[in-house]
DNA sequence: TTCCACAACTTGTATATACAAGTTGGATGC
DNA sequence: GCATCCAACTTGTATATACAAGTTGTGGAA
């Protein structure tokens, strides 16, 4: 009754293998055919799984080769920063994530930018906060909020691979799928030049977004706030 | 030897009647069966040419019911103005646009932020100047460079529905695919500031993008400043 | 009239099969 | 040794078919 598509099956197993690194980047997958007889179904089933996977970013596909590992997650999952001046045009440098704020149950703000639906309401909110730097330098303020819908364990596990989205789609069967995003370009509160280092007033760009999930209802919210004079954000 | 693949054909034929309004936004397109009958095909190969044009954001599909028309294309098209202050959240205000310069035939920059073919650069440049009004005030003024390969008459001619997606895709069989975009915050210039409206040094929201298209090789290249004071960019 | 069941549609999933076309490595011939 | 061809792999496309499952209108029972 109501089982979950085998195609999906396949999907999900997939891609948790290749999250947890049974297959590495730079490996390729087994042949569909392998795969269909392992997982005991057709090879055309084996594609619709494939070809989902790949539109995640997590493989690349190429006639008479095979299905590349690369688990390189589009705009979707991190917005990903580039440099800007000459020396750096268009490399991406090392980030390291710091948490200003671990995961933590709060209220959500009477006010929230977007509009919550009541079970959201209810549910409450977990609140993150992170500093990306680069090289040292801090580059982007991140402030994450989610609904605590069957969120069992969330504020106490450790994140999987210091990543919210592998830790929702390993701990919790929970994929993002869509993304809506908003660009600003706003002048730095005081508080906000102290954390990325900045003159008060400087420009910054606030990016505010709301990712929807393969479990109806349940979104998560983010707005960062980055210092862009040697960088541009890729999305 | 070598056609092009029935469900291409398939897709590209349906994207091109719901773009020249044949489907109207809001219709249902024939359904799977009708389709491959029409086309004289299998419905597994017309819903290879469907799930495509659903990824294009052209239709949506619902079990039971069909394929809807919502001709939405994403952050491809054109970048989106939200409202951003209480009055006007989430609203799309009315947008006029003005040619600061019409298309013109130049020679590229030796400096161009985007890396250039060599048929790039002996083509030379097609080159427009764009400001977005709302509601009498200027939002964002666009700059947007193409190369001039196999474009017959495109600086005499007038624009299809004002629109240079729609230009190229009616008169040149170009169709916009992928684009990558990066976002800065500047200051603004004084001429910048000039043109918008705003004091000097005012932040402003610096967009760059580069739009793949179905012709190998042909590129558009555009460089985008807005005042979001009032308003977001959705992208 | 109102409600409910069902037929007739829609798209979603799955199987089985066939051939086309790109890639690779090894056998063969020189 | 070296180039060439080819067999054996890979994914891409296409056909044919079947049933599951969501949607809608119709027609009959209450």
């Amino acid at each position: 009754m109501s089982e979950i598509a085998r195609y999906l099956q396949v999907q999900k197993d997939l891609r948790r293998s290749i999250i947890d690194g049974v297959f590495e980047v730079g490996d390729y997958l087994p042949s569909e055919n392998e795969l269909s007889s392992q997982y005991g179904t057709t090879r055309m089933t084996v594609r619709n799984a494939l070809k989902n996977l790949e539109a995640e970013g997590l493989i690349d596909r190429k006639k008479g080769k095979g299905s590349l590992v690369k688990l390189k997650r589009k705009s979707i999952e991190l917005l990903s920063i580039k440099g800007f001046t000459e020396i750096m045009k268009g490399k991406e440098g090392k980030i390291d994530t710091v948490f200003l704020r671990k995961p933590e149950r709060i209220q959500w703000d009477d006010d929230f930018y977007w509009d919550l639906s009541d079970e959201e309401r209810e549910a409450g909110c977990i609140h993150l906060s992170r500093i990306r730097m680069m090289e040292g330098s801090p580059i982007m303020v991140e402030q994450t909020f989610l609904s605590n819908l069957d969120l069992k364990g969330f504020c106490n596990a450790p994140l999987v691979n210091q990543s919210l989205f592998d830790t929702l789609i390993v701990n919790h069967d929970i994929e993002m799928t869509q993304v809506v995003q908003k660009f600003r370009a706003i002048s730095a509160s005081s508080k906000l030049a102290k954390s990325l280092n900045l003159n008060e007033k400087h420009p910054v760009l606030e990016i505010i977004r709301k990712l929807k999930t393969t479990r109806p209802g349940f979104y998560v919210y983010s707005f960062s706030y980055c210092n862009t004079n040697d960088f541009t954000i890729e999305a």
